[in-house]
DNA sequence: CGTTGACTTGATAAAGCTCAAATTTGGTGG
DNA sequence: CCACCAAATTTGAGCTTTATCAAGTCAACG
């Protein structure tokens, strides 16, 4: 299945592609706004995305959300469940989105019988956390503005990597109010944070798409180092 | 070594166990304030903390900084470092500390050698993320004082499962100034925080030592659910 | 063509920052 | 034991950033 899409990233034995394509995957489609796993819940398998946008998120007292992580396709937001029964926080889609459900058994037996694939799967967890390393600078050292150009960035790298953006513009299918829930801010703030961006004429977003006009000055305005997204190898 | 407290987690087979004590270990008395990796390096081992208090931490343009965790003895701040080739964050010391450093080469082979070992390290990075995240909605969607609460009792149920603390009370080693760096307040604003729970009589804090009054009003009042921590097994 | 959700704008308030100046504390050398 | 020093804590005042509340606009869609 395109599960090796995702092990681009370290070479693979032709016997370890094997036993990876032999995993047994249920595909499904998804609408928009639809959960893919709960707070609370004890899942039993695992979710790679193979088409659309979906986010890792928590919901506080007084509705209050945070989003922890945006997803794109070649993601398996919810790998960590394989190693942790409960869930303390929820994933779901953003747009619609095609998915494909792998059972946390095989998955295992897989990750025991392959020392190389379960380092790249764990290796692939370890950059989520310097992911949300990187948010947690954004969320308590950076302003509005710095915030949203750092987010925009890794959005891109991380599309560009993956195939699905070139020439610093991509479709972006989050609303106002989703970036400020995944940055600590409110929708109106990220609504005059963006018409700023605008006004400088750094970005253009309209109707779900993303164009970075000035990737230098958005990039050096948020001192935008990608070391943390470990992309190197994938490049290759 | 020491190694196997950490491994208490969950439960090992003597040939594990065995293999585990045969790690070639270098012990290091450190003191206060002193770096252990530097953001940028490409280390070549992992330390395991024996004793004292450390943090991962980076710095940004403008002296301003970010710190990502605080850790106890028993934790293994750099581990993610077995798969990823250059930190992007340092780790340091809070107070004076011992350190036992293990070159990644045998850590990685005792991996490959034991999936179950392997599986339990990877466990405790995921929890490290899981913490990450906790933090993040710290400080996106909760209060200068949320924030304090919610710390202070984080950091109470971490060393109370390594048998560091009891009856709600504490050694803390952190400067405010520290304090506001992990949760994102400036230290002017964390020392009237603190002052507010004080004067509740929420928390007595002095000398470096905190004492939780009300853990009740305390837990509550900042949405404090200690699933994430996922300490189950070493309770057992 | 009316409803809905997202976006936009304005006005006001709150949370938290910065700067600056005490005051306290813990150590250190005499 | 005391004087002294540096670092940490505490307090005050004014200022920014961002939140909140309230309207109003716009576009998509049944």
């Amino acid at each position: 299945m395109l599960i090796r899409k995702l092990d681009g990233i370290a070479q693979l034995s032709d016997e370890e592609r094997r036993a990876i394509a032999q995993l047994p995957v249920t595909v499904r489609p998804l609408g928009p706004h639809q959960d893919i796993v709960r707070e609370k819940d004890k899942p039993s398998q695992c979710c790679l995305l193979l088409d659309g946008w979906a986010c890792r998120y928590q919901i506080l007292s007084e509705g209050k959300r945070q989003i922890f992580s945006f997803h794109i396709p070649g993601d398996i937001p919810d790998l960590h469940s394989l190693h942790m029964r409960v869930m303390d926080h929820g994933v779901c889609t953003l747009s619609s989105a095609i998915v494909a459900f792998v059972p946390h058994e095989p998955l295992r037996d897989l990750t025991a019988a392959f020392p190389g694939i379960a380092a790249i799967l764990w290796r692939d967890t370890l950059v989520d956390a310097a992911i949300f390393r990187a948010w947690m600078t954004g969320l308590g050292r950076r302003t509005a503005s710095e915030a949203v150009a750092h987010l925009f960035c890794e959005l891109y790298l991380k599309l560009q990597a993956m195939g699905l953006a070139r020439d610093h513009a991509y479709r972006l299918p989050l609303t106002q109010s989703e970036i400020g829930d995944a940055l600590g801010l409110s929708n109106v703030h990220v609504n005059r944070t963006l018409r700023e961006l605008r006004g400088k004429d750094w970005i253009t977003l309209q109707g779900g798409r993303l164009e970075i006009n000035k990737w230098q000055e958005l990039a050096n305005s948020c001192d935008f180092d990608p070391a943390y997204l470990y992309l190197e190898r994938r490049i290759a």
